[in-house]
DNA sequence: TCTGGGGTCCTAGGACCC
DNA sequence: TCTGGGGTCCTAGGACCC
């Protein structure tokens, strides 16, 4: 019987780490990859270099700039990351088939049982990590444990450029050491909540069983928070999925109240969605729509149709509906997408001899204007271009 | 310091059916 | 006249993560 070991890989700090990479001149400086300054929007990735500033991701981008006026701003390259990611993914399929990657820059490795093939864990860890910098040049962080959950808390507590192991049998006594919101699944919101009824530590959260936890936190909540703290792997980590969403959204540079803008905003998302899940030949019956007012008050509205979605003019149209139904009409709004929910993998109901001829001429038209997308000459429909022409909104 | 964009999962309440 | 309970689907919102 083989002991359960995973290997959790965690880039680090990624986008900045490729920029620095892609252009050494870069290398030793604050590089900071998101907004650009001055206009709305959030940094994505920074280096090591800005983290001294006080600078991380998810902070306002004009606020970035203010602690540190002097760093390199650069816009978000994703097609470049995912270049990247796809390179160090299929060197880390060397070392076991069953790779399960959680985003463009973190990955789960299965060494159960690898032991006399490739070697003892430790070993395949830091055989990943100069594979790695030799082929690519970047740093990563390495967590190695009898779970999943440890394994990925165990990359976050060695970075940058880590190599750390939980051995078996230490798997209560290291997440005992942790502070509570280093806790994967414990934000902001939880550790308050948790304050609030005197629970501070790790150890502390150990005293509670299911049953107490359950009233103030809920019934999932409990379990999870129960597993966590003993290093039980709360077992997440979208195993067995069976659908998922697709969804747009846009925030404006300044907030909109005229309704050409909004319309252009939800078909150019609808156009996104529409394409995505033709791409990866799926099918859903339920359309969303978001908006968010300047205040940010966020509303989210569903609609599940009786068949499913076959154009991207449909998805437009469903919420538009969606955003009469909630909106005044004259509160500014800030953000506005919409998406699609529940969706599942094959063709569903695309066929054409469900539809009625104008819907089937209109998805004709899609389908040949999505084989354009694809092929990466950019044509639109001329409904967006023109009014693309006559883009401005009605700001204040 | 005004707060992106893409996701996942959970909860609570209502409708509807048996 | 008053009174069930369970199951499923749908919706809106919230927390969390990268």
């Amino acid at each position: 019987m083989s002991e359960p070991v995973f290997l959790h890989v965690d880039m680090d700090a990624f986008y900045a780490s490729v920029e620095q990479h892609d252009q050494p001149q870069l290398r030793g400086r604050p590089v900071i990859v998101g907004a650009r300054p001055g206009h709305r929007g959030v940094v994505s990735a920074c280096s090591y270099e800005a983290r001294r500033y006080g600078i991380h991701s998810a902070m306002p981008i004009n606020q970035a700039y203010r602690l540190c006026p002097q760093g390199v701003y650069l816009p978000v390259r994703m097609t470049r990351y995912h270049e990247v990611s796809r390179r160090i993914m299929s060197l880390l399929r060397d070392y076991t088939p069953t790779l399960q990657q959680m985003s463009v820059d973190e990955a789960f490795l299965d060494l159960s049982g690898t032991r006399r093939l490739l070697g003892p864990p430790r070993s395949v860890g830091s055989d990943i990590k100069r594979r790695v910098r030799e082929d690519t040049g970047l740093a990563i962080s390495v967590g190695i444990a009898a779970n999943r959950y440890l394994a990925k808390l165990a990359s976050d507590e060695d970075k940058p450029d880590g190599l750390l192991v939980i051995p078996p049998g230490e798997e209560a006594a290291f997440v005992g050491r942790l502070p509570l919101a280093s806790l994967w699944g414990v934000g902001r919101k939880m550790l308050a909540h948790l304050n609030t009824f005197g629970i501070t530590t790790v150890l502390q959260l150990r005293e509670y069983s299911i049953p107490e936890l359950r009233g103030p936190f809920g019934a999932a909540a409990a379990e999870y928070l129960y597993a966590v703290c003993r290093g039980i792997d709360p077992g997440l980590y979208g195993e067995g999925r069976t659908s998922h969403s697709i969804s747009g959204e846009q925030t404006f540079e300044h907030d909109v109240i005229n309704p050409d803008a909004l319309d252009r905003a939800l078909l150019d998302t609808a156009h996104t969605c529409m394409f995505r899940i033709l791409e990866e030949e799926s099918h859903a019956q339920t359309v969303t729509l978001k908006f968010r007012l300047a205040d940010f008050t966020t509303f989210t509205l569903r609609r599940t149709l009786d068949h499913d979605v076959s154009s991207a003019d449909e998805i437009y149209r469903v919420a538009r509906l969606l955003l009469n139904e909630k909106w005044d009409h004259t509160t500014p709004i800030r953000l506005i997408g919409c998406g699609l929910t529940n969706v599942h993998a094959g063709a569903g109901g695309l066929q054409p001899d469900l539809f009625d001829s104008a819907d089937e001429r209109r998805q004709k038209v899609e389908q040949a204007v999505y084989q354009l997308r694809r092929k990466g000459l950019g044509v639109k429909k001329a409904r967006l271009i023109d009014q693309r022409k006559s883009t401005g909104d009605q700001s204040p």
